[in-house]
DNA sequence: TATAATTAAAGTCAGGGAAAGTCAAAAAAG
DNA sequence: CTTTTTTGACTTTCCCTGACTTTAATTATA
């Protein structure tokens, strides 16, 4: 069995046995009990915990420092990992706009939510950014913002 | 927990026993209290309670010295515009942290709203731009949020 | 009383350590 | 051959401390 699979494992253990889907690790202490290096925990988050799995990860550095992941919970017809899922790692600003309409339409979130991320991917907002960068920003951002909304 | 964040929870639960909003220690004191280093004390205010975090500290150093810690709280539109000047061309991930937990404290925003932004935000986020960006995208981002809550 | 010495605070700052993040290259799997 | 996994060297962030400095009050002295 691979090394990867077993973190994969190990943190749905975790998160199973918790009652607010949260598992805490820290990554070098937890990289030792599997017998790994510690950059592999980064690699495993990266490719198996991300939004479009329905994870969010928090991190803090420095002594005392620690790995949250969280798991969301998404009652089978979640509207919500249907859009996640369905933006992609780019999305331009035009389909952004409708996104957040239809989710508003669709009673789905409020009119301040729906200010609140749309103001977050304004394009005051982008401008600041290369181009390059700007579709793939806008939809990391908005994946994170639905996935508070779940 | 750290060390820090133990001082950082006594100080406000210290300010919200205050009618005045105001917290009174002796530095050396304080820290034999919560057992640390006196000069950590001045590391935490130093990084937890700024002005633009919302806080204003008074000291008297030699004998009967003290610090003292005010929170500064102003009604919710000005208190807005004040946060958001406080913020300027940019803002980094700890402060911006500490920043959303005060609005939060202060009752300006809903956790529902707190959580958004912290989403918006996030490490995860940062991660995709490069690094001289980050500082000032967040604090645009941040910005444009803030303002949807005036 | 005016001044000097002592003591009692708080402030500063550089440095070490702890922890997570990054990235590219090697290795393994498919 | 291509994709995924694994590793380790290096970077960044954050925490904590101790030695030293500055300021203020108190006490001793001329």
């Amino acid at each position: 069995m691979r090394m990867s699979d077993l973190i994969t494992k190990e943190i749905i253990r975790m998160l199973n046995e918790s009652e607010e889907n949260t598992a805490e690790i820290q990554r070098n202490e937890f990289a030792g009990l599997i017998g790994c290096a510690p950059s592999q925990i980064n690699y495993v988050l990266a490719s198996r915990f991300t939004p479009e799995h329905g994870y969010i990860i928090e991190s803090r550095r420095g002594g005392g420092g620690y790995i949250r992941i969280k798991r969301v919970v998404l009652n089978s017809s979640s509207a919500f990992m249907h859009i996640i899922n369905s933006i992609g790692d780019s999305i331009d600003s035009m389909s952004t706009r409708i996104l957040i309409e239809n989710c508003l339409e669709a009673g789905l979130i409020s009119s301040e939510i729906a200010r609140l991320m749309a103001a977050a991917v304004s394009n005051t907002v982008m401008q600041t950014v290369p181009p390059v960068l700007k579709d793939s920003l806008r939809a990391n951002i908005l994946k994170q913002m639905l996935l508070t909304q779940i």
